[in-house]
DNA sequence: ATGCCACAGTAACATAGGTTACATTGAAAA
DNA sequence: TTTTCAATGTAACCTATGTTACTGTGGCAT
């Protein structure tokens, strides 16, 4: 039996559902900033975070992105999930953002999983409630929020999925995550600075507050 | 029989699910530029949308307003099904663009169908995967496009879903939508014009080119 | 017909954020 | 230690968008 199955899902999942998951399922792990889907991708198996921090972006066309959203232990990626299910190609990119261990479960056992375990298809539905509201939150940061404030909810979200209260992060690397340049960045990072809400130092930014 | 059901849904759900929907469903008629659903609400039954075009709407603390996109004939609004199943509180405002015809079906009947019909499952993950693919199009519209770009789109989005290829709005209601100013929306329509793209005229906006 | 008023046009200005260019600095490599 | 270079700081400027304020106008009500 899979250690971080058991200790992450016997809350969720009945028993019978949770050995299944154990038989079938492939154990993954892998590095810190690994691409696991790109954009345009067809999915073959669904992922179930076990542990680490994985980073949902969006493109456009010019190559330009944008974070959407991290997910944590427990999450899987709604995306995913009906790109699974739709047979469609995925519309984001997904990005380790620490080291992550995870499980990748065939697309047909999900469909039979929806027909016969109630807390499967809890699950799956809570999973997209959750990402749904997650992309809507990130709709609040980019249309009712200042820049200032969309980096401070950036370093601050950061913080708690990672649990360290240090971004360890050139400011090029922010600036790519908000789709601003490295220069606005900068100006803004010593603006919260003189606010006393950040300490910056060279390759990481230490929260004051969280 | 309610005959929008049977006209519409016949193709997407069994015979014997279409039968329990006339059952237990309730119609509802509903005018032009009502409010159905707004943030804060519990939602006790589902929405079915038979005809007409709803608006989705997020709003900010400051009651700063943004259209998120249009629900068309046939849609269901996945929020407000996760509001069901997770028995919270809706993050979103709904209004009628149009008349709508609607079902209401009570939220125990979602549960029990979820187990019982293959063709009810298929239909709730693939309402998540489109409204998810449609706010992730929000997104994409505020993070990368200009202000004149996406009044383009807005007015484009709107003549698709309402069939009409003039927009009858005041440049102060677009204004809210887009979450803009009355000023810049008119600045930039005049713009629009002079490309040759739309005609103005007091109260609506006819499209050049759709 | 006349007055009223919501709606639209537009100028003038303010500000946030994007861009270019260059200086400074810390840390790793030689 | 010295060199090197990515990372950061900062000034100066540009543009899109927001704001204020005022004008013009079409159509309805009296």
């Amino acid at each position: 039996m899979i250690q971080e199955l058991k200790d992450n899902y016997k809350d969720v999942f009945e028993e019978g559902l949770i050995n299944e998951i154990n038989q079938v399922a492939t154990f993954k792990e892998i590095p810190e900033n690994f691409k696991i889907i790109e954009i345009g991708d067809y999915i073959k198996s669904m992922p179930l975070l076990l542990s680490g921090v994985i980073k949902i972006f969006r493109e456009d066309t010019n190559g330009d992105e944008l974070l959407l959203y991290f997910l944590e232990n427990g999450d899987t990626c709604a995306m995913t999930l009906s790109c699974c299910i739709g047979q469609s190609r995925s519309e984001i990119r997904a990005v380790t953002e620490t080291q992550v261990k995870l499980l990748m479960i065939p697309v047909q056992k999900m469909e039979e999983w929806m027909a016969k375990y109630t807390s499967w298809r809890a699950f799956v539905l809570n999973s997209y409630h959750t990402r749904l509201n997650e992309v809507m939150e990130t709709v609040d940061s980019i249309a009712f929020l200042k820049m200032d404030e969309r980096l401070l909810k950036y370093l601050k979200d950061k913080a708690r999925v990672t649990h360290i209260n240090s971004i360890h992060n050139t400011h090029q690397e922010i600036a790519y995550e908000l789709h601003t340049s490295r220069v606005v960045v900068s100006r803004l990072l010593k603006k919260l600075e003189n606010m006393g809400k950040i300490e910056l130092n060279r390759n990481h930014i230490r929260l004051v507050e969280l």
